[in-house]
DNA sequence: CTTAATGCAAACCGTTTGCATAGAT
DNA sequence: ATCTATGCAAACGGTTTGCATTAAG
């Protein structure tokens, strides 16, 4: 249920924020950028403009709803937050990613971040190859 | 000696590009906005046009000269390559880059790939936090 | 009824491109 | 002499913003 997802985040409940968080919540992909989520509504015949979309992701990214990366293309994609941190396989040829947890990975981060001295918020861990299916 | 970097590369050798180079040699400051060097370069009274800052930066990266970063943040950064791999750690208060290798992580992303079967061609792990200086 | 959210179009800004000129080999 | 590299300005494309309108609480 949508609804309680924003009115917890203290925002309220309109129809375009209840279309875009049901696109980002598609079984199938989890990574999207601005452009694509307003292409996918106005597919299905949505009145919902460009600016509404980035700003409603600006939004959601800001309470913690989605999360936004830049995986080295120029294109910023989001998903919706998942409880734990997880970093990604990019494929790419043909853009599809693939999510991945490493707890080893993880504790090493900690170590380096204490060595420098650096108090760390955040960190996003991209690895870019070919998947199975392209390879062929 | 730059001419020789460029002349391995096969590009001609040419003021800008050295002029670039220079830049991007700097001893402080490993990691650079093509806007920056531009600005760098007008401040010395040098005559490089933005077009040519960009278009020498996407050769050098196409040669391997530089590598090319999305720290998250919408503008895209250049560093002079060094043989071997190395991660970022990124200060989001000052913007200061530090940079760490760290073999342990390294081989885990291996083993991550091969569980998925990609053929890892690259990876990127970039921590973000803030460092010593701007904790006080 | 009050205030926040939306759509539209125009503005933005980093980056790219077309074209005539200058420069490297 | 040939062909690539450069500067300029105009184009581009993703993202943001101003403003009048609509809708949520």
């Amino acid at each position: 249920m949508y609804e309680k997802l924003l009115r917890e985040a203290g925002l309220k409940i309109t129809a375009p924020r209840l279309k875009i968080l049901a696109v980002l919540h598609h079984p199938q992909k989890r990574h999207w950028g601005a452009e694509s989520i307003h292409q996918v509504l106005q597919e299905q015949g949505e009145e919902v403009g460009v600016a509404t979309v980035y700003r409603v992701l600006t939004q959601f990214e800001m309470c913690g709803i989605v999360q936004k990366h830049f995986f080295e293309n120029d294109v910023s994609v989001f998903e919706l937050s998942s409880q734990e941190h997880h970093d990604h396989l990019v494929c790419v040829e043909c853009g599809k990613v693939e999510e991945f947890i490493d707890e080893v990975i993880e504790q090493h981060q900690t170590k380096i971040a204490a060595r420098f001295k650096f108090k760390m918020l955040d960190h996003r861990l991209v690895m870019y190859g070919v998947c199975e299916a392209c390879l062929k």
